[in-house]
DNA sequence: CTCTCGATGCGCT
DNA sequence: GCGCATCGAGAGA
C-alpha cells in the first residue's frame, strides 16, 4: 500500500467528522499539513494542505453567511465535516469543510495543497499548467481534483471519496497568519488575521513579501 | 518580473 | 442589474 510519498508505513487515519465540530480556528490551523483526498476513478488524487482562511462568526461581513442563510449557503448552517463548494465568477469552484456545531455557519476556506499522490492525473485536470500551478489556488485545486457543485454537501468521508487525513502537522514556527485574501466588508473583516498558511511554501497562494492589491499593509 | 483586465454563471438587492 | 472567498492572458518595465 501507500505508493505516494513511499515514506509512511504506518495506517493512515481519516479525520473523523468531529475534528471538524470545534473553533473554526482551531480546526483551520490543524488542517495545515494534513492530506487532502479525492478519489477519481479509482485513483487517489491527494496534497498536503499549506493554505486555508477560517469564515466564522454572525458578524464576519467576509462570510457568505453574513446575510442569513440561503440556499446557497445553506451547507455552512448544516453538520460540521461536511463539503461546501461554491461557484463563483462565473467558473471556478471552492471547497471548504464546514465546522462547529450544526447551526452554526462557520467553514475553513481550503486555499492551496501540495501534490502528492496522483500528479498525472492532476496534470491531466489542468492541461498546459506547470506543476506549480496545479494547486496553488482555491480554484486551481478544485479544478485538479475535480470538486464541482457535486460535492457540496457530501461528508468527508472515504464513502464520499472526498475525504482529509490526519498526516503531519507543521512546526508552530512554520506557521504563518495574514488577512483573508479577496475579500470585501468591513475593517475588521480585511485586517483580521484569519488567513494560515506555511512559512515560504511554494504551493502558497500568494508568495511572501509580495502584496496584493490595494490592500493595507499587514503581514 | 508586475499590473490590468476580461471571462462568464448565478445569487442576491 | 451588480458583484463575486478567482484565474490567466497580455502588455509594459
Amino acid at each position: 500500500m501507500d505508493r505516494g510519498d513511499g515514506h509512511q508505513v504506518a495506517q493512515r487515519t481519516v479525520l473523523p467528522l468531529e475534528f471538524y465540530a470545534r473553533d473554526t480556528l482551531i480546526v483551520a490551523r490543524e488542517l495545515l499539513g494534513q492530506r487532502l483526498v479525492r478519489m477519481i476513478e479509482g485513483v487517489r488524487l491527494s496534497g498536503h494542505i499549506v493554505e486555508v482562511e477560517a469564515y466564522q462568526g454572525e458578524d464576519d461581513l467576509a462570510s457568505h453567511a453574513a446575510r442569513g442563510k440561503t440556499l446557497r449557503n445553506a451547507v455552512m448552517f448544516g453538520p460540521p465535516g461536511h463539503a461546501y463548494v461554491y461557484f463563483t465568477y462565473g467558473m471556478h469552484y471552492c471547497l471548504n469543510v464546514v465546522t462547529e456545531p450544526e447551526g452554526t455557519p462557520a467553514a475553513v476556506l481550503i486555499r492551496a495543497i501540495a501534490p502528492i499522490e496522483g500528479l498525472e492525473m492532476m496534470r491531466q485536470n489542468r492541461p498546459g499548467q506547470p506543476d506549480e500551478e496545479l494547486t496553488n489556488g482555491p480554484a486551481k485545486l478544485c479544478q485538479a481534483l475535480r470538486i464541482d457543485r457535486t460535492c457540496n454537501g457530501v461528508p468527508l468521508t472515504e464513502a464520499s471519496g472526498l475525504f482529509i487525513e490526519r498526516d503531519q502537522m507543521p512546526a508552530i514556527e512554520q506557521i504563518a497568519t495574514s488577512p483573508r485574501i479577496g475579500v470585501r466588508g468591513d475593517e475588521r473583516a480585511l485586517t483580521i488575521p484569519w488567513r494560515f498558511f506555511i512559512r515560504d511554501h511554494p504551493y502558497v497562494s500568494l508568495k511572501e513579501g509580495r502584496r496584493r492589491k490595494p490592500t493595507m499593509d499587514s503581514w
